[in-house]
This record gives C-alpha cells, structure tokens and sequence, in this order.
DNA sequence: AAAGATAGTAATCGAATACTATCTTTCCCA
DNA sequence: TGGGAAAGATAGTATTCGATTACTATCTTT
C-alpha cells in the first residue's frame, strides 16, 4: 500500500485539502490555520496549494461547498427514514450531532463565517447552508401541525431557530469540556427537553 | 464638551481600550481585529496602546474580564429582581438578550475564546464566565424543581445547556439577519418553546 | 521513446502584524 | 511657575502570512 503518492490528479488533491482543513479545524481556531499549516498536515509545500486553488479564499469557499453538501444531505436522508414528523425531528438532530462528533471543526466553521464581516463566496456558502436547514425544519414541523403531532400554536419559525441553537449549545459544552463524544450523552437529555417544548 | 481629550490617565485609557475592542467586536470577526484597528478606533496611534497593556493578550484578558463582570452582574440583578423560579428564569433570559443586543461583540468573542486551541488568560476567563453561568442556572432550576414549578424528572445539566444554547440560536439568527435588535422580538418566542419544555 | 501536460519544490516577495526605542507634548503640583 | 513624570507620536524591528516564480519530477499521450 502507498498512503501518499506524490503526485494526485488535481481533483483529488483538491478533495484531501478540503479534509485536511475539516481535521485541522477539529484541532484549532478555524481562522488561525494558514496555508503553511494545511500544506504541512498533508505533507505538501505550502506554494504547492495554489496550483489547485487560486487563492486562500477559494480553498475556504470549497470547504464549506463540501460541509454544506454533507450535513444536508444527511439532513434529508435522517429526515426520510422516520414516518411521523416527531420521528423526522428527531433523526434530523441525532444526524447532525453525529456529523459535529465526526466533524468537530464544522461547526467552528460555520460560526466563524457567518461573524465574517463583509461578504465572500464561503460566507453565503454558510448562509445558504443555514437559511436552507432552517426551511427544511420548518416544513417538518408544519407537517406536524397539520398532523396534530405537535402545538397547533407553536411558532414554527422560533422553533427551528431553537433547533439549531440546542445543538450549539451542545458544542459549546463539549468545547468546555473538551470531550466531543460526550456530546452523543447529551444530546438526548436536550432534545427530551425541545420536544416537550414543542409537542401538545 | 470635549469628546476627546488628548491625554487620558492610565485607567480611563485601558477603559476606553476595552470599549473600543467590544465595539469593534460588534463590527468584525474579533480574532480579525488588529492593536492597529484598535487605536485607530480610539484616535491613537497603535504604538501609545503598549503604554498601558503589556501586550496583546493582556487586552484580550482584560475584555474578558469586563465581559465577565458586567454580564453575571446583570444576569444576578435580573435573578434577584423576579420572586419565583421561572420568572427569574425568564428575567435572566432577558438580561442576558439586552446585554447582547447592546453589545452584539460579546457572543462572538466568547465564542471565539472557547474555541481557541491550547491556553490563555482570557480562554480561562470565558471558561470560567460560561461555568458559573451554568451553575447558576442550574441553582435556580433546582429551585424550580423543589418548588413544584417545574417538571421534577427535568436533567437540570441539560436544561442550563439548552438556556444558553437558545441565546445563542437567536445570536446566530440574527448574524444571518444582519440586523441585531430583530433578536428582541424574537426572544419571546423562543423562550416561551423552552418554558413548555422545562415546565410541568 | 519523444514530447507535452500536470503536479511539486524551494526560495522569495510584499504586505501586515505585534511589539519596541526614542523623541515630543501635556499635565500637575511643590 | 518651572520641572519632572505620565502619556502620546514617530519611526522603527522581527516575524509571519498569502502569493508568485523559476525550476524539477512525474505522468500521459501519441
């Protein structure tokens, strides 16, 4: 077996650039990795980069293409393997938060584009991400409206912003703790509590 | 009136220092923020900064510490002010709401502290602010619970998590929305999921 | 096998950054 | 009121970072 041969075509180079940044970030503050680091933990010289990504920008717009095109199609996938919106809710969150344990860089991505100041193509990759997630749980939950399964007077809106921020809550946790795997232990007492708050 | 007075005692210019840094936080990813942006925002020049912090990091801590200061005083006025669990609950909720409407820096750079590799004075600081956080809230949630006016099977550990972690949904809504005081309107909402789901 | 295309190396550049050294202004009070 | 100390301005330094360049190694096509 050869792990690293020197040469890879480019897409492949491109593609173990962008998990070399998803591991990096999992270790460091996400603005805080530079080329040199990334180049260094896949075993490249650094100018080596931009013979595949035009600039340091390119590289983090790639990134968040990548985690955006993950986390939502599991997302859907979870969503489309429970048959009552309840069930939907709840695989949806068990998946992200298996894809934050996978990935504990990710969510350190995201909020550090989004508190970008200005705009670049990564910070509307992010927003994008967001405001399509937010949309997804906000039609499962007016199905479970419709359905009776939840409050018929809940405010669909504060409850998908409630979602996402539960399990922000729970990475600041494992952040604080220093453990990521704790974070599956957790997430089962905060959901208990979402959807007691959500229900009828 | 003179706004601006050239030469200022010691102690007024590290206070006017950390206000510039909180306000530049509400403008600009923090980690981004340079000692040159700093005195420029407080009309000096970027060397006089050196005169009263010894160096960067030193500014950084004592943000912190004046972040730490202010937000547990406010959340402890708010607790004192209400004379039933979750009334004190939903006034610490607020408080913390207005504090970070007014300063819309804080979060980021709370944040940005706890995801920062290794050690420093003012990861400790952020550290220790979201710790004591938890343990008060989780003092009035054991409250609630002995009272009888929460549910008594409620994972006390879990509902601090989720309090802060609905702060922070709102705090990246209203990132996505680029328009902080939008996060007063919907504070109601999302407090009022969080009440049912912790309440009998 | 020749030859062009692709990928990587090593060195280096300019800009930016935290920090420092030296000179100047302002303030305060004995 | 004059002199010393505190505070600020000016002009540096060393280092780091993203990006570029000249050159080399490897792969692919004909």
């Amino acid at each position: 077996m050869e792990a690293h041969p020197k040469h890879l075509p480019a897409d492949e180079r491109r593609a173990v650039t962008i998990e070399a940044v998803v591991e990096l970030a999992a270790q460091q503050n996400p603005s805080e990795i530079t080329t040199a680091a990334i180049a260094k933990h896949m075993q490249l010289t650094q100018g080596a980069l931009f013979r595949h990504f035009p600039s340091k920008e390119a590289i983090w717009q790639a990134v968040m293409e990548w985690v955006a095109e993950r986390l939502l199609a599991r997302l859907e996938r979870a969503a489309q393997s429970a048959d009552t919106p309840l069930a939907r809710l709840e695989a949806m969150f068990m998946a992200h938060i298996d894809f934050v344990a996978e990935h504990p860089g990710v969510p350190r991505m995201l909020f550090g584009e989004l508190q970008r100041a200005g705009t670049s193509p990564a910070k509307r990759m992010a927003q994008t991400l967001v405001r399509r997630y937010g949309e997804r749980l906000a039609a499962v939950l007016a199905e479970g409206k419709a359905q009776g399964e939840l409050d018929p007077d809940l405010d669909t809106a504060a409850a998908a912003t409630l979602f996402i921020g539960t399990i922000q809550g729970l990475v600041m946790q494992s952040l604080l703790a220093g453990d990521v795997e704790r974070i599956h232990a957790d997430a089962l007492g905060a959901f208990a509590i979402y959807r007691r708050g959500i229900g009828r």
